[in-house]
DNA sequence: CTGAAAGCGCTAACAT
DNA sequence: ATGTTAGCGCTTTCAG
C-alpha cells in the first residue's frame, strides 16, 4: 500500500487533520508545524489520492466535452479539436482535467443525466449538436454546470458561447469597401447553412448602411465545396454587370472561386478581390493566398474553458456571448487598403 | 442528498452489500432478491456514486492522453484527433473514458509520475513526442499501463503502436509498377524527417527487388511544403533523363509537384503519373484528384484503446507492432492498372 | 444465499 | 493552532 496522510501525520507528529489543512492552505497552522509537514511529506515521497480526494471532497475535478466523434470528425472539423486545446489550457490552470466522450444526439440526455446522477463530472460542455430541448429542461432544473459551444436554435435557458458571424460578414464587407471595391458579390452555402446565413446577413447590413446596392444576381448559393464555388463564379462572370470582389462564405468555395477565375483570365486583386472566411484549410495554401476574416478558435476554447469554470462555481450563472472577434487577415487575394 | 445503495437496501429489505453484488452480478444472489433490488433501484432512480465507486475500487476507469497541444494543435495535426475519436470508441465500449492533457515534453515524466502517485488515471496514452529514458525508466520500474503512439527512436521497453510507413512506401512503388510506370522519382522532405525517410525505404526495397534502377537525380529532398513541391519538380523536369511516375512523400509536396507539372503542360496521369501519402488535407480536392497511399487513422486509434486496456488488465504484457495497414486509393493521378 | 463489519484516504465541523 | 471525530458511498471479506 501507498505511503497515506496518515503516515505523514505519524512522521510529522501531528493529526491527519493538520496535514490535510497544510496540504490546503487553511490557514491558520504554525510556520513550525507546516515545515514538519511538508518535511514528512518529502521523506516519504507522499501524494494525496486522487481517487480518496474526490470522493471526500465531493467533486472530481473533471468537466466532460461531449460531442459527436466517429470516424472522420478529426479530418472533418479540425475545429473543434482547436477548440478542445484551448479549453484544455483554460482547465489545466486550475487544476481540471478534461474529457472527451462521443455521444449521438438521441442519448445526450440521458447521458448527461447519468454523470449527473452519479457525479462523474463536475461540469460538461455540449456541442450545439447534440443538444435538445429535453436536454434543456434537464440541465435547467438540475442546475447542471453546462455551456453550450454554438447558439442554440431553439427557444432555451442554455448557457451558450458562439462565433459572431455576422461581424464577420461586416467585417469582410466593410473591408472589400476600404480597399476601394465597390461592387461586391457573397457566395454562400445552401439555404440551411445557418452560418454562411450569418455571414451574408453581415455583409448586407454593411452594404446598406453605405447604401451600396447589390444586384441580385450578385447573391448565390449553393453546396460548399470546390466545385460549387466554381460554377458560382462562372455564372457571376457571365452576367452583363459584374462584381469586383467575391465574398466566399467558406474555403472551398473561395477555392473554386479562384480556381475560375485564372481559368478566365481574371488578374487577383487587381480585376477581382476575394476575401474569404476562415484561416483552415486552404487560405495559406492557395495561389494566390487568401485574404480572410478570421477568428482565434484555440481563444474560443479558451473562453469556453473559463465560462465552465466559473458555471461550476456558480451554477445559476448564466452565459451567452459571442467570444472572440473575427479579424480580417490581409493577403494576397484583396488590393491593399486605400483608406 | 441523492439516493444512496443504503437506500436501496432499505427499499428492498436487504443489505447494501447485497445490492452491491446486484449491481456487480457476484452470482450467488438469489433471482428473487435480484428483482427486488432491481425494482427499488428504478423506483427510487439510483445511481452509484461513481466517485465513492472509484474509490472503494480503487480505480477511475480513466485512461489519460499525454501530449502537446496548444495553440494550432487541431489544424497542423488533425490526425492525433482522429485517433484520439478512435482511442475514445474503443475505450467507450469498456466503459472507460478518456481525458486529453497538454504537456510539454520536459514535463512529461514527472506528470505521469504524480498522475500514478495520486492515482489519478488507470492508464496512459503517451505521445512519441513526449517520452524520453527518464520516462521508460519510470514506467518499467513502476508497470505504469502505457503505450506510446509512435515507435520510440531510442532504444526503450516501452509498449508502442505506429504506421508502418516503410510498407506504405512499398505499395506506392509496386502500385506506380503494376500501372504500367517504369521511371519513378521521390520528392521527400527534409533528412530529419523520419516518416519521409521511411517510405523511401519502402520504395527503394520494391524498386530493388524489380531491378528498376532509379537515378540519384530522381530523389529529391526538401522542406515537407507546396513550394519545396513545386521546386524539386522543376527540378525533375529540367533533367535529361525524365520519370514518368513521381511519388511525392506527403500532400503539400503533392501540391507543388501538380502545380508544376501543369504549368508545363504535362497532362496527369498519360504522361506522368503522381501518387501520394495520406488522404488529408488536399488528396482529394486537388485536380486531378491524387491516389494516395492512406492508413485507417481511426482504426489506429481503436487498436490503440484496445491496446492500453489490455495493458491496464495485464500492465507486464509488452506490445510493440505497427497496427492498420496502409492500403492505396485508386483516384484521378495515376494510370489504370494494367496488372 | 445473505448481511455485518471493516475499511478505501481524505476532508471538515467542532472541540480544545 | 491543533486534534478528535465522524463521515463521503461503495466494495469486499468473512461469518452465518
Amino acid at each position: 500500500m501507498s505511503v497515506t496522510i496518515r503516515d505523514v501525520a505519524k512522521a510529522a507528529q501531528t493529526s491527519a487533520a493538520t496535514v490535510s489543512k497544510v496540504m490546503n492552505g487553511s490557514g491558520s497552522i504554525s510556520q513550525a508545524t507546516i515545515d514538519r509537514v511538508e518535511q514528512a511529506m518529502r521523506d516519504l515521497g507522499y501524494h494525496p489520492n486522487a481517487r480518496a480526494r474526490n470522493f471526500a471532497r465531493q467533486s472530481t475535478k473533471m468537466v466532460l466535452f461531449l460531442t459527436t466523434l466517429g470516424k472522420n470528425a478529426g479530418f472533418s472539423n479540425p475545429h473543434m479539436f482547436e477548440m478542445m486545446s484551448g479549453m484544455e489550457e483554460a482547465l489545466a490552470k486550475k487544476g481540471y482535467l478534461l474529457c472527451v466522450k462521443s455521444i449521438a444526439a438521441e442519448e445526450a440526455c440521458g447521458f448527461v443525466e447519468k454523470i449527473f446522477d452519479s457525479k462523474e463530472a463536475d461540469g460538461v460542455v455540449l456541442h450545439a449538436s447534440i443538444i435538445s430541448p429535453a436536454m434543456d429542461e434537464l440541465v435547467a432544473v438540475r442546475e447542471i454546470p453546462h455551456i453550450v459551444i454554438g447558439i442554440p436554435d431553439f427557444p432555451s435557458h442554455f448557457s451558450w458561447i458562439d462565433i459572431d458571424n455576422r461581424l464577420g460578414g461586416e467585417l469582410a464587407a466593410r473591408y472589400l469597401l476600404q480597399c476601394g471595391y465597390c461592387s461586391l458579390a457573397f457566395l454562400g452555402g445552401r439555404q440551411e447553412d445557418r452560418i454562411s446565413g450569418h455571414r451574408l446577413e453581415g455583409v448586407l447590413s454593411v452594404l446598406n448602411e453605405h447604401d451600396v446596392l447589390i444586384p441580385g444576381g450578385h447573391l448565390r448559393r449553393g453546396a460548399s465545396d470546390c466545385d460549387s464555388g466554381y460554377a458560382m463564379t462562372e455564372e457571376l462572370l457571365s452576367q452583363k454587370e459584374r462584381p469586383d470582389a467575391i465574398i466566399c462564405a467558406n474555403n472551398y468555395i473561395a477555392y473554386g472561386c479562384v480556381m475560375a477565375l485564372k481559368e478566365h483570365g481574371e488578374v487577383i486583386p487587381e480585376d477581382i478581390g476575394v476575401i474569404a472566411f476562415d484561416e483552415y484549410p486552404l487560405s495559406r495554401i492557395l495561389k494566390p493566398m487568401l485574404t480572410v476574416v478570421d477568428i482565434d478558435v484555440f481563444d474560443m476554447g479558451y473562453q469556453t474553458g473559463k465560462c465552465i469554470l466559473s458555471k461550476i462555481r456558480k451554477p445559476n450563472l448564466t452565459v451567452r456571448y459571442y467570444s472572440t472577434l473575427p479579424s480580417v487577415l490581409e493577403r494576397e487575394s484583396t488590393r491593399k487598403k486605400v483608406i
